[in-house]
DNA sequence: TCTCATCATATGATCGATCATAGGGTGTTT
DNA sequence: AAACACCCTATGATCGATCATATGATGAGA
């Protein structure tokens, strides 16, 4: 059994300077300066340390010693390094295993309403998830951990926000990778790697 | 300028930690507390906490809340993943760029002499670097950083130990690989997939 | 003896305080 | 006014102490 199991304070942190990053609280180049965190959050310094350190392993804060940390900025060209690694990422999980079909058209289907519905936040979360399925669907734990650690989800949110990027017609553009997972097509792999080059600035 | 400049301590204590995992100090599954290496260090426990965290992001201990961190045990099949996700970084760099074919023919030489010597460190030092010049020839600072985070160098040194893996006749097995970089083989990047998913127990 | 509640100990999590450094401001000298 | 040395403040880095949890030891009761 494990009933409350209370998430470490740092998780917490962590996820409220996330939260801030996406929301446009904090923006690239702002610092995040540890006391004044601390003294709002009602916590000490210790643990908004450990969260800043948890957001640089991620690269979404920079550090120099003695100087703290910064919401990383980034330019362009940086993301579109991301999203080089990223597809590279994503294709080597199409070799590894095969999506959840159904499970791809669903994340489609919900992109496409929240979409109608216009909702920015639904149509990332759903964009997201049916990357994130196919990363799944590989079976590589630490695959997923290291796409995981890139960020992706902030980094969409960011980057739409701060280049104007329109989520493109996400739905229409994700509908031949279904196809091409559904008919086993052994190109799938190609597909996606272009695909998400293809997000790129 | 840019005299002293001392690095953290935490990563002084992050490097005492993985010298200790390479010499066989702590082999996996041991725990690691915080307060006995702060004291056998005569640091404080906040630096120790840090450096852990560190090293839990890097894959090589894992840690569970309110239970302390352990050096991570794994399987031949965690080995597996990790050099099935290797393979696919690597392969992504070849795709970036080219890495200079006079720097990997010096790796394989040292690896030879390393071999000659009966230096195994060497051995692995020059095996890491050869591929290390390939993922830094693709000119991604992503793709690079994320390649680290896998912990090659330490993974190599504590496989070996532990699944008493031979470091193959490295030399030999990457001639070929030399060679194919050198003609601009565009099938160069499947030629180093295999050649590192060969390494996988 | 076995079971289970209670407590003791070790240790991780967090805190508040102190130390050390970086940057900026100020006054002095030329 | 310019150059420079000094000091002051903000803040990161580190420490020592305290709080909270987990794990094993102890012993009463059946």
């Amino acid at each position: 059994m494990e009933p409350v199991a209370r998430p470490p304070l740092r998780d917490e942190i962590r996820d409220v300077l996330v939260e801030g990053m996406i929301s446009g609280r904090w923006g690239p180049g702002d610092r995040i300066v540890e006391r004044r965190l601390a003294a709002e959050l009602k916590v000490s310094q210790a643990p908004v340390r450990e969260a800043l350190r948890e957001l640089e392993a991620l690269r979404l804060v920079e550090s120099s010693p003695n100087k703290g940390a910064r919401v990383r900025g980034f330019t362009p060209a940086d993301l579109r390094e991301v999203y080089q690694v990223r597809a590279g990422l994503e294709e080597t999980a199409t070799r590894l295993g095969s999506p959840s079909v159904p499970a791809l058209r669903a994340h489609v289907a919900r992109m496409h309403d929240a979409a109608a519905a216009g909702s920015l936040d639904g149509q990332v979360r759903h964009l997201v998830g049916f990357h994130r399925e196919i990363v799944a669907a590989s079976g590589n734990a630490v695959l997923v951990s290291v796409w995981e650690s890139l960020g992706i989800e902030v980094w969409t949110h960011v980057s739409i926000r701060l280049f104007r990027m329109r989520p493109h017609e996400n739905a229409a553009d994700h509908e031949p990778l279904v196809e091409a997972f559904d008919r086993g097509d052994p190109e799938v792999g190609r597909l996606l790697r272009d695909h998400v080059l293809g997000y790129a600035p």
